[in-house]
DNA sequence: GACCAGGCACATC
DNA sequence: GATGTGCATGGT
């Protein structure tokens, strides 16, 4: 991928990216994403979430498991109307009904419908395939790689972009590969830590960084008030 | 009732 | 290449 360390061996931004990692990490409790059973749940629930709350992604796995659906054969053996219906909770179902049959073809017809044989397959490779999929963007094929399959990508969201620009790390309109290259080039290949520093973002972005800020309680604090270069 | 939530495809300029 | 819009439920 296009994950070239910076050539510049004193990066000061390497070391701010480590130390709100590790400000983060005392803060929090280790997030311990993504949570669920299997890898197959986490790619459905990657595609669930698409602009939707967590907490309608779970209503609609629910009801997948609740009928026994939760498997990639019979997801893919389902019609699209019958699971548009019992993934409703989560929003826009018809959309994520068609990219769910989308996805689940693709795996089936490439992976014999299982994601465990994408193991050997080089990851640029592999994550171009993914984005190759009907309702499959950047943050979806990275979510499936990181947390379904354990692969070292780091996955940015609107979350990321919120916390590192509120902190003016980053632009507030950084590109998503941009974003994401601006984690990976300062940032050991390392899917635990990947996994568990976006995790964090996400949380600490969901208690502190929302629409009405909460900066004056944000563990990040010590980053603000002009302590960081302006980007 | 407005706004938001762990995006993406598509149309239009 | 940048920008705008539809998708749609459930919580605040």
């Amino acid at each position: 991928m296009r994950y070239r360390p910076l050539k510049t061996r004193r990066d000061p931004i390497r070391g701010r990216l480590i130390q709100v990692y590790l400000e983060l990490a005392r803060h929090f409790s280790p997030q311990k994403w993504w949570p669920a059973e299997s890898a197959i749940e986490v790619a459905v629930g990657a595609i669930l979430t698409q602009n939707t709350a967590w907490t309608n992604v779970e209503r609609a796995l629910d009801r997948l498991k609740a009928h026994g659906l939760l498997s990639a054969k019979r997801l893919h053996q389902l019609s699209e109307s019958r699971l548009a219906t019992l993934i409703r909770p989560s929003g826009t179902f018809r959309v994520k009904a068609r990219r769910l049959k989308a996805f689940l073809r693709f795996l089936q017809e490439r992976y014999a419908g299982e994601l465990s044989r994408t193991a050997r397959v080089p990851l640029e490779q592999l994550r171009g395939e993914l984005l190759s999929v009907h309702g499959i963007g950047p943050e979806t094929a990275d979510s499936m790689l990181l947390y379904a399959i354990g692969r070292p990508v780091f996955v940015v969201d609107q979350y990321t972009r919120r916390v590192l620009s509120r902190h003016r790390l980053v632009r507030r309109d950084i590109g998503y590969d941009d974003l994401q290259q601006f984690f990976a080039s300062r940032l050991p290949s390392d899917p635990a830590l990947f996994n568990d520093y976006h995790a964090l973002l996400v949380k600490v972005g969901k208690e502190y960084c929302r629409r009405v800020p909460r900066c004056d309680r944000c563990p990040l604090r010590f980053d603000l008030h002009g302590r960081l270069p302006r980007l």
